[in-house]
DNA sequence: TTGAAAGCGCTAACAA
DNA sequence: TTGTTAGCGCTTTCAA
């Protein structure tokens, strides 16, 4: 690959005239301007993004950190982000948690490694100490996307309010008992809960890990014999949405007449299953952009900001399954 | 960031003897090594990528180049490279070409910029000159994956062989006309038309490239109406198997009575859709790990060696939609 | 075993 | 307008 210096003696000009030329530096005379850049075209010159690096330049790198990325929504995510930060000259590194604490802090560090200008990440537990720590220990704006983390720049949705909205709309819907496919602290659960509490339905709602599809078929077998009341099931992600409705299905079990199945992101798929699934969107391509638009903002002009808290308003996607 | 030069000063060492004791040198007096990481680890000092990969040292950085991480099937097959590389200490640049043959050769010149020391990729087209072009024209190792790309070092399922399989099995099952969801040079294509060709089924087959969902459903209708034959949807991938299952419910037509239908790439949702879908199944998982370690092999001992060409076979997954 | 010096490819001051 | 010089953080000779 050549290099400025290469050029320069080819040329028969001093290293700096070159790279002022490449710059787009107006101050260099024309003729010296189209001789060296004939010569970086005709060698398909490219410049050496660590040497630019290495004395404080931006490295126009971000890192992005995602818990799963063979997760539909977040590989969705992550497709929108590289759209948006490449728009702006940047390019990404991929980091996949895996739900994994001690991955994520050793992508942390290899982060720092690479001198990246800024990071995207859906951290593990956002309202962990270690989380805010990590965050604080970068010298890179942060920002953290998909799940609000209360102090840092965050764009997210507000996963207690949309399940708040799935609760009034499984009531509505006529369901009187009701499961939760997931963990007991998702912000998601802990919204949902609180307002079936205040419908009394409290003592009729609880939640379910799930670990492996056959046990998962065990636990909804058992939890629909419990009580003959119409049942719904809020599945955490559409995922596991997805197989719900498989399970229903072998179970003989009518959807929604019987039961009813509530997803949540609204992968692309859901449109389309049978029964097509009701869920909830987050707008993931807005919540991308604006979240690297403000990052960018950040390291393009830095300064003291007082962090973003921008929450989206997730929207209930009503079709078959409730 | 903590420097070496710093961490020199603060414990009255040479700088390059800070570098000796942090790449674990021996020649190293053990009080100044203890001495030495006591202050690095004091100061949680990471090393700057860009300065190490300046004189030439590897990046450990690798280029990953996808056409739709959005798809379900590139998604697990960048988490699965992530996953292989990073248990071999490298990190992953990722692109994504969205089947923009413009995005796609940005991206290599990107690439190059970045000193990476290898590029894992799914070209648009493997078999065009451009796409060898660009191999040649980086001067680091690349492997095509999931594609064949004749005469370079590539992983693939043969999709020729793969879309033959598809034909013989639609052809057992008492299907008698045949429609491929996707382009015509596509291989599966060319494999499943070749096959049925052979079986004088030949004028029975048929194309349409997917552009939107409403179009296609046109298309379907009419194609569907041209004879009362068994009929059967090849589709491309899952996705669009996905959306012709749906086409299809709302069509009225039963699945796999009256029409068969077959996915491709074996994505996780499939086996919980209604019908299950059949489809064929790529060994994501050994794909990735084999074209990973070819490639930091190649990295790692240089030197020639013949272009690698390892296919995979596919297997057959028949569920309920055929 | 340790240090001094040079250099990777580039940008940024400063001089001319 | 152009060139000279220095330096980013590191590795790699080469001496001592």
């Amino acid at each position: 690959m050549i290099t400025m210096t290469e050029i320069a003696r080819l040329t028969h000009v001093s290293q700096p005239t070159v790279s002022r030329v490449l710059n787009g530096n107006p101050k260099v005379s024309p003729e010296i301007r189209e001789r060296v850049l004939a010569c970086a075209r005709e060698h398909d010159y490219q410049f050496n993004a660590l040497a630019k690096g290495l004395q404080g330049s931006p490295t126009h790198l971000l890192g992005v950190l995602v818990t799963d990325i063979s997760n539909g929504f977040f590989a969705d995510l992550a497709k929108q982000i590289e759209v948006a930060a490449r728009e702006r000259g940047y390019s990404i590194i991929l980091f996949n948690s895996d739900y994994n604490p001690a991955s994520e802090q050793e992508y942390l560090d290899v982060v720092r490694r690479y001198k990246v200008d800024g990071v995207l990440a859906v951290p593990i537990r956002e309202t962990s100490a270690e989380w805010h720590a990590y965050v604080q220990k970068l010298d890179v704006p942060v920002v953290t996307i998909t799940r609000r983390a209360a102090g840092l720049d965050c764009f997210y949705v507000d996963h207690g309010v949309a399940g708040a909205q799935v609760a009034e709309h499984l009531v509505d819907r006529g369901y009187r008992r009701f499961l939760f496919i997931g963990k007991d602290y998702d912000g998601k659960y802990l919204g949902f809960r609180q307002a079936l509490e205040a419908r009394g339905l409290g003592a009729a709602t609880t939640n379910r890990v799930l670990r492996d599809h056959d046990q998962l078929r065990r636990e909804l077998g058992d939890w629909l014999a419990l009580s003959p009341d119409r049942a719904a099931v809020f599945a955490g992600n559409d995922i596991y949405a997805l197989q719900v409705l498989d399970i229903l299905r072998e179970l003989g079990v009518a959807v929604p007449e019987q039961v009813g199945v509530i997803g949540f992101d609204d992968t692309f798929m859901g449109r389309f299953l049978n029964p097509r699934l009701s869920t909830v969107s987050q707008p993931t391509a807005r919540m991308a952009r604006e979240a690297v638009d403000w990052l960018l903002d950040r390291i393009e002009q830095p300064g003291e900001r007082p962090p973003m808290d921008r929450p989206f308003s997730a929207e209930l996607v009503v079709r078959e399954s409730t």
